[in-house]
DNA sequence: AAGATTTTTGCAATCGTTTGCAAGTCACGC
DNA sequence: GCGTGACTTGCAAACGATTGCAAAAATCTT
C-alpha cells in the first residue's frame, strides 16, 4: 500500500520529494549535491526516495541557477567547403575522442555544425546561448579572423587548427609546416623531382602543409610545387583529380595529398590510368589514418596524433576554465613510410 | 558618446535590454520572439539595439520557462564492444547526416556515449537530465531490453537499428535480415558453398544479417554457415582476422562480413595470405562506405542508406515530439555488386 | 465626441534549483 | 542552568526568460 503510493506519486522536482521526506527543498538540494552540511541520516532517507522515484534534478533551472551548464560546445565550421566536411573521417575521428574525454571529465557534448556565409555570427551565437560553459571549435577553415576576433573578449575557447606566429586564440594542432617537410623529404628521397600538392590551399592547415612542402623543394632548388586543387567530398574529389592527373601525369612525378583521403582517391584513380606507384609516381598522404594501411600498396603518410590532439583540446579548454591563461599546444608530426614513397 | 556609451554598457539580460529600449521585460522578450503582438516600430528598436549589444536570450532561462530545451540528445550506448565504437565510420556518418537534419529543424544535438555496464540507468538519466526535448539512440548494442524498457513511459525516442517483430520502440533501420539473404545469394550465385559470418553475432543487428544469410543457406541446401567473432576496432580485429582466416581458410570459400570495416580489413588479411579474391574466396561487406570503393579489387557490399535513415529518424522524432504515435520504419537493402564476388 | 474595438504594453507569477544567512537543535563543560 | 561551539535545517532571494491577464493607448464607429 505504502510502495504503491511511492510509486504512484509523481516526483517532477525537489519541492515534491521535499514533501515526501519531510525536509525543504533547500536539504533536498544538497543532499542530492551531496555536500557535508546534510546529516547521513537525513542523506540517506532522500537518496534512496530518489532512487525509487527516478527523480534527477533539472539541469536546466541548475545551470540557470548556477551559471554553469556542464556542457562544452563542439562546432565545426564548413567554411571553405561547405557540403560534407564533418563527415571526413579524420574530424570524425578527433570528435570521438573528444566525446570521450569530456565523458570522461564529467561534461556533456553539444555538437553544432555551421555555415559560415549562411550566417556570420555563427560564433558568437553559438556562445551567447548561454548553453555551453566553453567552446572548441574544430578547423579554422577560412574563419580565422572571426575566431580571432571573438578570442579576446571570450575565454573558454580552444581551437583545432594551424598555429599561426602572434595569433590570440589558443589552438591545438599539428605542426603542418613540418609535416609538409617531412613530406616533402619523402618524396625527394624516393626519387621524385617534380612535386604537386593536391588540395585546396584556400584552408589554412593545408597551406601551411604546402608551405613547409615548398619549403624543401625551394632548398633542394627543385621547381615549385604546383596546386592541384580539389574539394573534399569524395565524388567531386574523384572527378577532379582524375582530370587533374590527366593534365599532368607527364610533368610530375611525385604527389603530396593533403589528406590521406585524398590521396587513397588519388592512388584509385591512378591505377585507372596505369600510372605505376611508387615507380611512376610517388605518393604521400596525412593523417595516417585507418585507411592508410589499406590502401595497395600502403600508403606513405606523416602522422597526426589525434588522441593527443583531442586530449590537449579538453586539457587546455579545462585550464581556461579555471580561469589559466594557456599558451597554444603544437603536436608533432610523424612521418610513417609505407609503399607509395 | 551615445555611441560610446551604448557600447559600453553591458547587456546581460533582457531586463538590461528592456531598461535601455525604454520598455519593460515582457515587451522585449515578443519582440525578439518575433511575436505578432508587438508594435512594428518598438521591435525595430530592440532588434537594433540587441543587435548592437550583440544580445541573445539566454536558452537556460527560456528552456526552463517553455519546458522544451530545443536540443536532441543523440546517445551512442557502448555496450557489447565498448571500445572504440564511436569511430566507426558508419556511426559517424550517420551522426553527420543526424547534426545536418537537426540543424535544419531548428535543433541542436546533444552527443552522449555511454558505457552501459558501467551505468545501468544511463538512458533514464539522459532523458531524466531535463536538457533534451527527445533522444535519439544510435545502435542498441546489447541494450535492447533497456531501450524497450523506456520506451512505454517515455514517447520522444526513436532508435537506430534492427525491427523486431512485436518490439515496443520506434526503429528505424535496414532490413538486416534481407541484407543478409541479398548478401548469401550473391556469394552463393559466384560460385561459393562454404560460407562464414565475419562478426560479433551478439549485436541484434549482426544477428539479423547472419540469420538472412543462415536462411539462403538452408535454403540451397548447403552446410550451416560458420560465424568467425571479431572486436569492431581495427587493431583488435585484425589479429583476429588473421587467426581466424589461417584457420578455416581451407574449409570455407565464401565470406560475409558483418561490416565493409571489417570486410576491407579481411581483404588485406587475404591479400597478406596469399588468397586470391574472388577466384579463391568470395567476400561481400555491409554498409557500403565510401573505402568500398577504393579497395582492390572494389567491395561487393550491401548497401545502407546513411542518409535517408537520417532523415527517417529526425523525421519521425519531430513527429512524436508533436505528439503522434508513429511505426517503425524499415529500410531496404541494396546489393552492390562490384569485384570480390 | 463618446463609445466600441483593436493594438500595444506592463505586471507579476512561474519554471526548478541553489545558496547566503539566520535560526534551530544538540551535546558538552563549567 | 547557561554559555559555547559544532552540526543541521529552513527561509527566501536569486538565476533569466515567458506569458496570462488586465490596463493603457490607439484606432475606428456612428
Amino acid at each position: 500500500m505504502d510502495e504503491d503510493n511511492a510509486a504512484r506519486v509523481m516526483v517532477r522536482n525537489i519541492t515534491d520529494l521535499a514533501r515526501l521526506a519531510g525536509v525543504s527543498p533547500g536539504t533536498v538540494s544538497r543532499a542530492l549535491a551531496g555536500k557535508s552540511l546534510v546529516n547521513a541520516k537525513t542523506r540517506a532517507r532522500i537518496e534512496a526516495l530518489a532512487r525509487e522515484h527516478g527523480f534527477r534534478p533539472n539541469q536546466m533551472a541548475s545551470g540557470l541557477r548556477r551559471q554553469k551548464t556542464g556542457v562544452i560546445g563542439v562546432v565545426i565550421p564548413l567554411g571553405h567547403d561547405s557540403r560534407q566536411q564533418i563527415s571526413d573521417s579524420f574530424f570524425m575521428t578527433l570528435l570521438g575522442h573528444l566525446a570521450d574525454e569530456l565523458t570522461r571529465e564529467g561534461y556533456d557534448l553539444m555538437l553544432r555544425r555551421v555555415v559560415p556565409e549562411n550566417d556570420a555570427d555563427w560564433l558568437d551565437r553559438f556562445i551567447g546561448s548561454g548553453m555551453i560553459d566553453g567552446v572548441i571549435v574544430i578547423g579554422q577553415s577560412d574563419q580565422f579572423d572571426r575566431i580571432e576576433d571573438v578570442a579576446d573578449g571570450y575565454g573558454p575557447m580552444v581551437v583545432w587548427g594551424n598555429h599561426t606566429e602572434g595569433q590570440q586564440h589558443c589552438v591545438v594542432g599539428t605542426d603542418n609546416r613540418l609535416g609538409g617537410r617531412l613530406a616533402a623529404e619523402r618524396l625527394i628521397a624516393a626519387g621524385a623531382t617534380r612535386l604537386a600538392f593536391l588540395g585546396d590551399t584556400t584552408a589554412i592547415e593545408f597551406a601551411a602543409r604546402f608551405a613547409g612542402a615548398q619549403d624543401i623543394a625551394a632548398r633542394m632548388g627543385l621547381p615549385p610545387i604546383i596546386t592541384l586543387p580539389t574539394h573534399l567530398s569524395p565524388d567531386r574529389a574523384s572527378e577532379e583529380i582524375a582530370c587533374h592527373l590527366s593534365q599532368h601525369t607527364s610533368t610530375i612525378d611525385g604527389i603530396f595529398a593533403a589528406t590521406d583521403t585524398l590521396a587513397a582517391l588519388c592512388l584509385t584513380e591512378l591505377r585507372d590510368q596505369g600510372i605505376a606507384v611508387p615507380e611512376a609516381m610517388k605518393l604521400v598522404g596525412f593523417d595516417d589514418l585507418p585507411i592508410a594501411r589499406q590502401t595497395v600498396p600502403p600508403l606513405t603518410t606523416v602522422r597526426q596524433d589525434i588522441a593527443a590532439g583531442a586530449r590537449g583540446l579538453v586539457d587546455l579548454l579545462l585550464r581556461r576554465l579555471a580561469g589559466e591563461k594557456t599558451e597554444s599546444l603544437v603536436l608533432p608530426p610523424e612521418l610513417m613510410v609505407r609503399a607509395t614513397a
